[in-house]
DNA sequence: ATTCTGACA
DNA sequence: TGTCAGGA
């Protein structure tokens, strides 16, 4: 077929990674303001991509990490709190692979 | 209209 | 933690 397929067509979420909502399109799609999306970055609670010209680009992992962020935020945690229990659940899933790994198989059946 | 940074309540 | 000011 055409000669130039997507360079990263090896790692299958690569897309899941890949900005491509506009902040207002992120905010719409999690029900926040478009102020504290900037906010949120800037305590450090996710890194969005940003285009060539400085616009941030939000993938449909960070469409999730907002989503979390709402819920814990609804759950009384403030920034600090869920900055860790982002860090948290990222090392819980590092760790959740590397038992699957380990195991062969990840079957969290029991 | 849309987004960005920095300041401040 | 969230909102406003001011500019590109």
């Amino acid at each position: 077929m055409s000669p130039s397929a997507p360079q990263r067509g090896q790692r299958p979420h690569a897309h899941r990674t890949h900005g491509v909502f506009a902040i207002s399109v992120a905010a719409d799609m999690v029900r926040m303001e478009v102020q504290n999306l900037r906010v949120y970055e800037r305590r450090g609670l996710l890194t969005p991509d940003r285009t060539s010209g400085g616009t941030r680009l939000y993938s449909q992992a960070d469409i999730e990490v907002l989503h979390r962020i709402r819920d814990l935020l609804a759950d009384g945690l403030n920034i600090a709190g869920i900055a860790r229990v982002l860090e948290l659940e990222a090392e819980v899933e590092r760790l959740r692979a590397r038992l699957a790994e380990a195991d062969g198989n990840a079957a969290p059946g029991r």
